[in-house]
DNA sequence: CGCGTCGTTGATCCGGGTCAACGGTTGTGG
DNA sequence: CCACAACCGTTGACCCGGATCAACGACGCG
């Protein structure tokens, strides 16, 4: 039985702007239902066209790119409150595509009603907006990563942001978070060698600063970490739920 | 004096989807000046919350981030047709600079009306929301570049991408446009040195596939350029003119 | 029990970075 | 009118971070 948009555990997190109570019913009333994937689940395919966008609710998913011959770019990573799908509703194809790994649940919305809904609810439309420019801030900075960055400099940003992720979220717990990926699709997401990736993982591990093993991620000291990874502590940037 | 938006030139040019003619009414509402810029002059600047949008009319620019180490990524370029500030406009704060690499006129919009213009014009903001997921769909595709492609793909990739955008926009005459960037903006664009840069863009044109010099783009067999970036002969997705 | 997936580790190689020097052009001031 | 500096493109020599190749262990599953 579907979670009722009123009782949307995420609304609460501090990573989230308010929402009006108005803005609660609106969502309820897009919302067509709810889907429920294993690992594994391919949600949408580059180059599909979608009817249905999606808000993550529970788990976590990879967004991804594939080139003509066949390697891999990890474009992004998706937690709970990241909506999908928002090309394909605008643009009639997916840029990228998205597979849960782990099991998952989201939030079904129908593609069709996007544009009647962008004109009955403005202050909705301005937030999915707000979606995108976030998108596009995290994607400058991710390029910024693979492209200037070094290894041991482009991982610490990478567990530090999904770390920082996590706990806007509540996912951290005891300085520690579950973390389904695996060491490949952070290498496909920092344009970097499996082998290299899990080399340097283990400087990191050795240098007391991340510890990521058996699905668990911890963090100690998240000032040092940044320090590493050349960013200062800026904060994931607050966003709208859809 | 300011071009009106009923002869804006832009709006003809292939890239863009038609506008209606309230479309237009709205646009020159919306518009509240033009400003010329010489080259190097910044637009904006990261992290910097600019009481202004931009749409570029004429000439281009480059968008950048600079990292805590002094380097420097060049995140995309700016052609007529561009929106500019968006993010300001949305988040309150830029995630990366802009600055002009040639003389330039830029229609100008007020921030603080983006609200209500999302209120009273649906459409419109629907369109806006069109052009982030076309610039999230560039990003992606350029972090699938510096991710994963080598030097020479890289490199065909980005000078195929900014011809064909040309192309859109009716900047090629004969096979060629002018190019007001210098080496080192396409370098830092890839994540490659200046040194690198040079002598792959040599090889590309002993092979006789691209010509760029004296601030001039040439290329003969987009074809064949496609074949050795590696990428079909995909189009630049059109898109509104805001 | 055998097979597929994922993490781990060592050996070797290479694409591209870094360093250095030079030439052409433009602009500026004496 | 010329000296000089600043900027950009170009080219050669050398080196290193990370890719590639290869092999093995641990685990879960049918």
């Amino acid at each position: 039985m579907a979670t009722l948009c009123e009782n949307c555990p995420l609304r609460k997190q501090p990573l989230f702007v308010g929402m009006s109570e108005s803005d609660v019913q609106t969502m309820q009333k897009f919302k067509v239902g709810e889907l429920s994937v294993d690992p594994g689940t391919p949600l949408l395919i580059e180059g599909s066209n979608s009817p249905q966008l999606f808000t993550a609710l529970r788990g976590m998913a990879i967004r991804y790119k594939t080139t003509a011959d066949g390697r891999r770019q990890v474009v992004n990573f998706v937690f709970p409150g990241d909506f999908i799908g928002l090309q394909s509703g605008l643009m009639n194809e997916m840029s990228h595509s998205v597979e849960a790994r782990s099991k998952m649940t989201l939030c079904v919305f129908n593609r069709s009603e996007l544009f009647s809904f962008f004109k009955s609810h403005p202050e909705r439309a301005f937030d999915i907006t707000w979606l995108a420019a976030v998108e596009e801030h995290f994607l400058g900075e991710a390029l910024t990563t693979v492209g200037q960055r070094t290894a041991k400099q482009s991982l610490a940003w990478a567990l530090l942001r999904i770390f920082e992720r996590g706990r806007m979220i509540g996912l951290v717990r005891n300085r520690a978070m579950d973390l389904p990926f695996r060491q490949q699709d952070i290498a496909d997401a920092l344009g970097l060698s499996l082998v290299h990736t899990n080399k340097t993982l283990g400087h990191l591990r050795e240098s007391q600063l991340v510890n990521w093993s058996d699905g668990q991620l911890t963090i100690n000291d998240t000032e040092k970490l940044a320090a590493v990874a050349g960013v200062e502590t800026d904060l994931v940037p607050r966003r709208p739920l859809m």
